[in-house]
RNA sequence: GGGCGGUUAGCUCAGUUGGGAGAGCAACUGGUUUACAUCCAGUAGGUCGGCGGUUCGAACCCGUCACCGCCCA
């Protein structure tokens, strides 16, 4: 007997295990079906389940499931990344603690060091997605750091390399002083500020004119100016163009140039060039041939390249001292306020610095090429389709990716210096020393490149490294290209646009085929969470709190397509009721003895409300499969709540009820045998969201089955299993039972009171209709007799019209004549309204002539219906008025 | 500055080829006859952001304005 209340936490752990030990989540366990595979977006290694992730995997873990009992070969490849700048630091905290650095144990005890925090704390997020249910291949765990993806990544380095698709220059990097590294633009948060504008003059060499003003928000940075920009058609300055100014402070010369860059609206229309701190002034200084003076070290303090009193000093330090060596000379104009952008690092919060090093890039705009093409002939579809103006925006105006990074947790980089600066990339070293013999003519020895690949390189490799390339594994063959990939927005161009060009370039195919957007989940007020708002909900207390299927639930209903979830643990407790109502729903079926019965034939039914209830189980089924193939899982949602509650519980099982306690045997079969059937399919389709509450249910409810719900088939329902007739049949059943409640709770009859019903003018059918469902007629409505008038209206009775007929419940001296009569008269004005509604809308020529014919036909039967219904309320109303 | 999205019941949101506006929650009224008070029955509540246009007909298509959010520069 199932317990009283459904206990989550016992049963989730419970059957989470069972399923794991069992194998259910491996793939290869249909080797003749179709494969459908998801690669999960790997979670960094440091990191811990968010509501976002929450969102994520139960998506992946619905169409996952879904493809498992459709019987398609299912692969949910999980698998974390290395994280390079977040794993480090952590360590580096811990280090910390103990006052020591990592320069301290040297990179290779650092990276032991590393890998032992791995061990011990890396990689919660795994065990949380198990908590939340998601039913990943597991034993296929993949992290990026393994040996066979770090073998991915030297390869696909290598063969970039020598492509030239992957090259060494010196540019402007981001650089952060704080964590010492260079990072991609991806990495860089633009915020904007209010600032300050300082207008400085310099003096001007060998002119009438005494002085240039420039305007600038980095008054440090002058000390590295080698020019002042001014737009070629400015007239204020077209007679300073090819002189020179004299930098205060530091003596250099600096020449006038003309060039587009300078804005004449901003500022003065005079700007600094300083190419060496800033990425507009960089691309200047390469057109005009500047002098790139860098005037800034790794810690973002001053170097040796400025005057000796500035050496070593931290740049905002350098900044004040500027500002006041410049106003104690009389060169300060005017200070003003200044809104502005300002490029933070999104892991460090530091104002990162552009900085000229020698760096790897990857050529994006050549990769990016046919993975906008992909997209472009649909290969790759987004769902919703509106992100792939997102994704071609940014791939369309791709810069070189900056690919190294000057820390040690990650792969470094298969590249060898040759004593004159040689490059010499390679897989491994001896081929990096083979040849550098060849070159140099005899063995020499060589230094590897110290830096480490971007994460997000070896991320670029997931859809194929995890399946075993660049070994031609079976893997590889039978799940590349996958099917879907499910993310957030925000990461469009960190992952899904560079798996798609690195799948393209080493698989020759889209790595997936549907790029599926969720939403952000967001706080109840429509806040993004963070940790500084503080506002943060966490995923695993409402598991501990709801259960995991609740918490699935709300997330698919609230995962509309382009729309934020605000989530709230309310929202999160009104989908645990649903789990609660289904679980009482199992309850009824199990008191009442409802135990499936073998070979159970559906078509076969007799009774009207069996058949009623099969057809529309049908109906949920189509909905549920339409839903999910179009990635609507919020209709997924609804279409399975309104079933399940609103079909089943609140109308079939009161139907049973009056069967169960009857004397027909034979319909007690019937509907004991069907009650069980609709809900072990029932519980089929609510498996992919809630898998753990349909399990235990499917395991209580059943006799010793053969298999798991997990393992079961998805049912297959033929079409001919929706009975228009039964449809239209207990349609009408339903609407006289709210009829009858509705007037009854309008007109104050005592809900305990039994009443007497009669029915005025009743037809064929609906004699039919009332005598074959006399019992649960009278039951739901409470009635203490049901039958057709005889005679005529008594005094004083209640009346309302069901189709053609009237409903008369004779009442007299209870209620209330007046009330009665103004409810009638509330009625028959709404009925006017209607009336008039049709009349004028069919009284238009235009519409008649113009929409389709079977539009205004159903409208003309609209209005004869309508007519017919006002004509029977204002009798009603007729009668009553006589009456009293 | 460029782009995208949003504005529908008190709240959160559906509304898929334009054809009489929906759900859940909240509110209100009334209910425990053993599946369920984590419940049941019922009621009320909306010039679908504003203004124009197309159309016989617009929440839906077009234009424009307003406000809100996000991304990019």
């Amino acid at each position: 007997m199932l317990e009283k209340t459904y206990r989550p936490a016992e049963v989730e752990k419970k059957h989470y295990e069972a399923w794991e030990t069992e194998g259910a989540f491996a793939c290869g366990q249909n080797p003749d079906a179709a494969p459908f595979t998801i690669v999960i977006p790997p979670p960094n290694v440091t990191g811990s389940l968010h509501m976002g992730h929450a969102l994520n995997s139960t998506l992946q873990d619905i169409l996952i499931r879904f493809a498992r009992m459709q019987g398609k070969d299912a692969l949910w490849q999980p698998g974390m990344d290395h994280a390079g700048i977040a794993t480090q630091m952590v360590v580096e905290r811990q280090l910390a603690d103990e006052a020591k650095t990592r320069h301290d144990l040297g990179r290779e005890k650092f990276i032991e060091r590393v890998w032992e925090w791995k061990g011990q704390s890396g990689g919660t997020i795994t065990k949380q997605l198990r908590r939340l249910g998601a039913s990943c291949d597991w034993a296929r765990e993949r992290f990026t750091m393994d040996e066979g993806l770090s073998r991915a990544v030297r390869k696909v380095f290598v063969e970039l390399y020598a492509k030239g698709l992957i090259y060494r220059d010196k540019r402007l990097v981001n650089w952060d002083p704080k964590l010492h590294t260079a990072i991609s633009d991806l990495e860089v948060e633009q915020r904007e500020i209010t600032g300050k504008m300082w207008y400085f003059k310099y003096p001007i060499e060998d002119s009438d004119e005494k002085f240039i003003t420039i305007a600038t928000t980095r008054p440090e940075t002058m000390l590295g100016d080698v020019a002042i920009a001014v737009h070629p058609e400015d007239d204020r300055y077209q007679e300073l163009v090819g002189k020179n100014c004299i930098l205060p402070i530091v003596g250099r010369k600096l020449p006038i140039i003309a060039d587009e860059y300078a804005d004449p609206e901003k500022g003065t229309g005079a700007v600094k060039m300083t190419p060496a701190h800033d990425f507009n002034d960089f691309e200047v200084g390469k057109r005009h041939n500047l002098k790139m003076v860098n005037v800034l070290d790794g810690n973002a303090c001053l170097n040796d390249n400025v005057p000796e009193a500035y050496r070593g000093m931290d740049r905002f330090d350098a900044r004040k001292k500027v500002i006041a060596e410049i106003e104690e000379l009389g060169l300060l104009v005017k200070v003003e306020e200044n809104l502005m952008v300002i490029p933070y690092g999104d892991r460090s919060g530091v104002v990162i610095e552009p900085w000229l090093m020698d760096q790897w890039f990857v050529d994006a705009k050549r990769l990016a090429g046919p993975a906008i093409t992909a997209v472009e002939q649909g290969k790759t579809k987004f769902v919703p389709q509106q992100w792939e103006n997102t994704y071609y925006e940014w791939m369309r105006n791709i810069q070189p990716w900056c690919i190294s990074r000057q820390i040690w947790w990650g792969h470094q980089i298969p590249a060898w210096f040759g004593p004159d600066r040689e490059i010499f990339v390679a897989e491994t070293e001896a081929e990096a020393l083979a040849k550098a013999e060849e070159l140099y003519g005899e063995p020499t020895a060589l230094e590897r490149d110290p830096d480490v690949l971007d994460t997000w390189f070896s991320s670029a490799l997931w859809p194929f490294s995890t399946l075993g390339w660049p070994d031609e594994t079976p893997e590889v063959q039978r799940y590349y290209p996958t099917d879907v990939l499910i993310t957030g927005f925000d990461i469009i161009f960190f992952w899904v646009a560079r798996m798609m060009m690195m799948g393209l370039e080493f698989m020759g195919e889209v790595p997936f085929h549907t790029v599926y957007i969720h939403a952000l989940v967001r706080d109840e007020k429509g806040q993004k969470m963070s940790k500084s708002k503080g506002n943060i909900i966490d995923p695993l207390q409402l598991i501990d709190k709801f259960g995991a299927d609740a918490l699935r639930f709300t997330l698919t209903a609230f995962a509309a397509q382009g729309r934020d979830v605000k989530m709230s643990e309310s929202r999160v407790e009104g989908y645990r009721n649903f789990v609660t109502k289904l679980w009482n729903a199992a309850r009824f079926c199990q008191m009442n003895e409802c135990y499936p019965v073998a070979g159970f034939d559906p078509a076969s039914v007799d009774l009207t409300v069996n058949k009623w209830i099969i057809g529309k189980l049908k109906d949920a089924d189509s909905a549920t499969v339409t839903a999910i193939e179009a990635y609507r899982f919020n209709d997924m949602a609804s279409a399975l709540y309104q079933f399940t509650w609103g079909t089943f519980c609140d109308w079939y099982v009161e139907f049973t009820k009056p069967i169960f306690e009857g004397n027909d045997d034979a319909a007690k079969a019937e509907t004991r045998a069907t009650t069980a059937w609709v809900l072990d399919q029932l519980l089929h389709l609510l498996h992919p969201i809630m898998p753990f509450v349909t399990e235990e249910l499917y395991e209580q409810l059943g006799d010793k089955r053969e298999a798991t719900l997990i393992a079961s088939a998805w049912p297959q329902l033929d079409a001919s299993l929706v009975h228009e007739d039964a449809n239209a049949e207990m349609d009408w059943v339903v609407r006289l039972i709210s009829q009858v409640r509705a007037v009854r709770a309008e007109m104050h009859v005592p809900p305990k009171a039994k009443i007497p019903l009669s029915l005025k003018d009743a037809g064929d059918k609906a004699l039919k209709f009332m005598d074959i469902h006399q019992d649960l007629i009278m039951r739901l409505a409470r009635l203490e007799s049901l039958g057709p008038l005889e005679g005529d209206v008594p005094k004083g009775a209640i009346q309302d019209v069901i189709d053609e007929a009237t409903i008369v419940i004779p009442f007299a001296g209870v209620i209330d004549v007046e009330g009665e009569g103004a409810r009638l008269d509330k009625e028959i004005a709404k009925l006017d309204d209607e009336v008039q509604h049709f009349e004028k809308k069919l009284a238009n020529e235009k519409f008649v002539a113009n929409a389709p014919e079977a539009l205004v036909e159903k409208e003309r039967e609209k209005l004869a219906d309508v007519l017919a219904q006002r004509t029977k309320m204002t009798e009603a109303r007729q009668r009553l008025t006589q009456a009293g």
